[in-house]
DNA sequence: TGTACATCAGTGAACGCGCGTTCACTGATGTAC
DNA sequence: TGTACATCAGTGAACGCGCGTTCACTGATGTAC
């Protein structure tokens, strides 16, 4: 149903107009940010009368907060498909370091392939999902921080993280791979070619890892 | 001059409208981002009407743009401010390392004191300032990125970073650096206690130094 | 020192725009009998 | 299986808002004679 326009929709009811609209916002975030997730928009590309939007949303701000934990998701799922990518090569240690070095890779590839989701995931505040010690609903699926907290708690119990420096690493990781995501989206480093990123990424995975 | 309200101001002249709409500007970006900086409301702290602005700037964003360059004009005075600080010992090695920390810590300092003119200064394009290779108009002063090369290089020559690591240093220290002052910003570090977050600042500054 | 004049900074009024949001409505759907 | 009715998703029309920007103007200032 979703992208229909009045008229060629064949029921009076949309469907699954919440759906559609959310879809409608996660198309405007991806090529324009968050910023660009605007409530008529998504209710013209659903096909729908803008005040339509009201009966799924109580604002556009709750629209745009749904789009931003889709965003968040869809991160968390690029990590989560990046892990299973490593084999287990029976090395404790060494998997551990490449898990985390997958979380970190993973990372700043989504940056750079969905810059205007990765935005809207962290715009206004940044890592929102990321927030410590805030009570995440059973069943929900781990948000980044969390995977990326798993990834170092795998590297103490390898030992390849010393304990008493674990406690606030995430917060170091992050931000290596956080500002290096931000020049890559649009920043000086911009216009690398791909090799060029593989290697100023691997050069910033290499100093959090020892600096770590 | 600036601030007058029209009819308070006593000529039919303003002055220097420009600097006065530069400084309104200023204090929107300051309490409001990027964002905030709105041509109008520039216009109506200077005590003029909206249009007169197109005196002294093509467009808003024209203003934007001065907005911005300002404010990374007072980050790196931050850091010029901050190195100024720092004592010579006689020791090259340690006082290079320092200068390198002295350089982080006032882009963290900065970022929390005056989170506005932070976002504004790297909004939409990280590092606008930041950008190597772009011919700086003689006798202007460094921005932050020349600043933090100087640093690295200062380390070069002090032996306290091998030269082979030299090309690049930059993009992975402003990294750790623009990453952690996010988090700071509007992160999940947001509500930390100075001493906390002088503690985690150093241990950010640690890992790219060792990392490095 | 005094007058005529050109310059151009700021005025006044208006524009079109797209936005978020509110109101009273209508008609398709599912449920109870 | 058929009919009456309640529900509530989507309609239609309208609001006020503040924005950036354009136009033709006016009057203070500095300069040439």
């Amino acid at each position: 149903m979703t992208g229909n326009r009045r008229g060629v929709r064949s029921t009076y009811r949309h469907g699954d107009l919440r759906r559609a609209l959310l879809d409608a916002g996660i198309a405007l975030a991806r090529d324009g940010g968050p910023d660009a997730v605007v409530l008529r928009e998504a209710t013209r590309r659903a096909g729908v009368v803008p005040n339509a939007a009201y009966r799924h949303f109580a604002s556009r701000d709750e629209l745009l907060q749904a789009v931003r934990s889709e965003a968040l998701a869809a991160l968390a799922a690029a990590m989560v498909s990046e892990l299973r990518r490593l084999p287990d090569t029976g090395d404790p240690a060494a998997f551990a370091r490449a898990n985390l070095r997958a979380i970190g890779a993973a990372y700043i590839a989504f940056a750079q392939r969905e810059p205007g989701l990765f935005r809207t995931a962290f715009a206004g505040s940044a890592a929102a999902a990321a927030k410590p010690g805030e009570a995440r609903p059973v069943n929900a699926a781990p948000g980044p921080f969390e995977l990326l907290g798993a990834a170092l708690d795998l590297n103490v119990r390898a030992g390849t993280l010393r304990p008493e420096r674990r406690p606030g690493a995430e917060f170091l990781a992050w931000s290596g791979v956080h500002g290096l995501s931000m020049l890559v989206i649009d920043g000086p480093l911009r216009r690398l070619t791909r090799s060029d990123r593989a290697a100023v990424t691997a050069a910033l995975l290499d100093m959090v890892e020892k600096g770590l």
